[in-house]
DNA sequence: CCATCTTTGTGCACGCGTTCACAAAGACAT
DNA sequence: ATGTCTTTGTGAACGCGTGCACAAAGATGG
């Protein structure tokens, strides 16, 4: 299965130079992006003028240094002795993350996720507007959830079409994932929130998220574990000792090391961005 | 608000080589071993006896060397000019992420969200058990969720105690998840998923992960606008030229573009991890 | 106008993660 | 045994992201 090469990592070797020097903001730093403006909406909301890159890292939890050269991409906004405009920089944010248009999104697999997901206030905030639900099942078809009626998968084409929809989440079981992707593409939809666990396949100039419950609790599992067994990890574990079902050779023999009270790692990545170039 | 310093980077100049070098799995490895494992999993079921870091690779969505470097922290595995045994391996992959042993969840605030978690299957296939569901809502509690009765936050740290839990799931309202993240944190959890947009301000020793639905779309949002912006990225834009309410007023009229065929950037950054030291 | 104080913007160094490319290891056939 | 062929495991190079540290910019006061 999955036979197609997925997550082209495409070096892309044009964009050699990140784009010249003009535009090109760091990846890292448009992930920041919403971070920021979440929390400068909330000063905005307590009309609060003017704020330091010290207050605003503390605020966003970031690195001050960071959030300075992360704003550093975007244009001097800042004033030297005094600190940023937060209204100014609440719409220059909004500007670059494409915020200050509305970005009409469907639904597609209205079950238990869906339905928290078209209830969630917290969409509309932000310009996102949920343009239709959309389900297979004719028993779901007809329904009202959050005030939209659950139109049947067969007018996908159309909504997106007519809505002109570029951005589609998925929420439907993992084995109809790809199909719907597929179907979505097809439609004219370019980037992809999957919320199935499947690794999807995009043609290139499609953008694929995912949003991944059980890959979040099993890398808090791994660090758990790590945690209970700094106590005790001297006698290693039982890499050979507890010899699984030994299927070959699998020479192992783990060189125990003595873990000591050496914990702390630093922070990690979460998740990966693919795309494509045309 | 937010005064305290979150997210603490914490260099931890002491764990400089990275635990000499016996135990260490970077942490972009451990973010991918669920990949892996899922994957792995699959061809279990096709009963598949072995696979090659090609294969693997392809089905995971990720570069061949990458998944041979990432397996070399675990050990030598495979079988050069043969592959990697199945089963061994999920074995292997489980044990190390600790999913060989049962994981006692609570999720606090059964709303939209708490409950599809609730209905979620993904949840029990991996070792992670609902031990209890949690909400302040005196109108909630003692409904029953997916075969499990809602319990009033009364009863958290009595709960979190007798059955031992180590992870809670936070899907309350953001005005809560403070409050309530402090409380999972006293009571004794030490890894928290936090689904409400909100920075939370945990102790060292605490791991915080967060799913945000917001910071996604967004992400998405900035890509897709630059795609369809590609088409005439010739004259500039207007980061000056289109010079907004200059440091007061904000929202703006959208400068309408039509979608089009555009493409090209890398891949990217999606969430961080924060942890400490004890 | 000058001095001082605050805070930005960034040059620089460092470490992690990714990828290439290839030697070594082992399977398999003869 | 020996040779060939496949695939692993990893050394090394490179690029990105992070954070320190500081010069420059501008505010503020005298
Ligand atoms: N529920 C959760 O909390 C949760 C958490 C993490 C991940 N997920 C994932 O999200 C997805 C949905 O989960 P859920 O609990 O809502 O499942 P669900 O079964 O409740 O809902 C799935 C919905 O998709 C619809 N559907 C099926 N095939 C379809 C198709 N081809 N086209 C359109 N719609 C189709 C079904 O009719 C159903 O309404 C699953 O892949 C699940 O693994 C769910
Ligand atoms: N619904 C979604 O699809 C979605 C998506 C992304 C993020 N979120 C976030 O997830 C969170 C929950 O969303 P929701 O739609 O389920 O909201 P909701 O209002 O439906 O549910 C919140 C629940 O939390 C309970 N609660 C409130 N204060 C509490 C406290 N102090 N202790 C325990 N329980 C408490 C409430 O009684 C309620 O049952 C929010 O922070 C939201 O921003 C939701």
């Amino acid at each position: 299965m999955a036979t197609g090469r997925s997550t082209q990592h495409n070096p892309n070797p044009a964009a050699g130079t990140r784009r010249s020097r003009g535009r090109g903001i760091p990846d890292a730093t448009v992930a920041r992006l919403p971070l920021y403006l979440r929390a400068l909406t909330a000063l905005s909301e307590r009309s609060v003028p003017t704020v330091s890159s010290e207050e605003l890292a503390a605020a966003a939890g970031v690195n001050s240094a960071k959030l300075r050269k992360d704003f550093s991409y975007l244009g001097s906004y800042g004033t030297r002795g005094v600190g940023y405009d937060v209204e100014y920089l609440v719409y220059q944010i909004s500007r670059e993350l494409g915020l200050t248009q509305d970005w009409p999104v469907v639904i597609v697999g209205i079950g238990n996720l869906g339905h928290a997901l078209a209830n969630y206030g917290g969409f509309a905030s932000r310009g996102f507007r949920v343009a239709a639900l959309l389900d297979a099942d004719p028993a779901i078809t007809g329904n009202v959830v959050a005030g939209l009626p659950v139109r049947h998968t067969d007018e996908m084409e159309e909504i997106v079409r007519s809505e002109r929809v570029s951005i589609g989440v998925i929420t439907t079981p993992p084995g109809a994932a790809q199909q719907v992707c597929d179907r979505l593409v097809a439609a004219g939809v370019t980037s992809i929130l999957n919320f199935a666990p499947t690794v999807l396949n995009v043609p290139d100039g499609v953008d694929v998220r995912k949003v991944d419950l059980s890959i979040e609790l099993q890398i808090l599992a791994f660090h758990e574990q790590r945690k209970a067994g700094d106590e005790y990890r001297d006698e290693d574990e039982g890499a050979d000792a507890e010899a699984p079902p030994a299927p070959a050779a699998a020479v192992v023999s783990t060189p125990g090391r003595a873990v000591g009270p050496g914990r702390g790692h630093g922070h990690e990545r979460g998740q990966e961005y693919e795309e494509a170039a045309g």
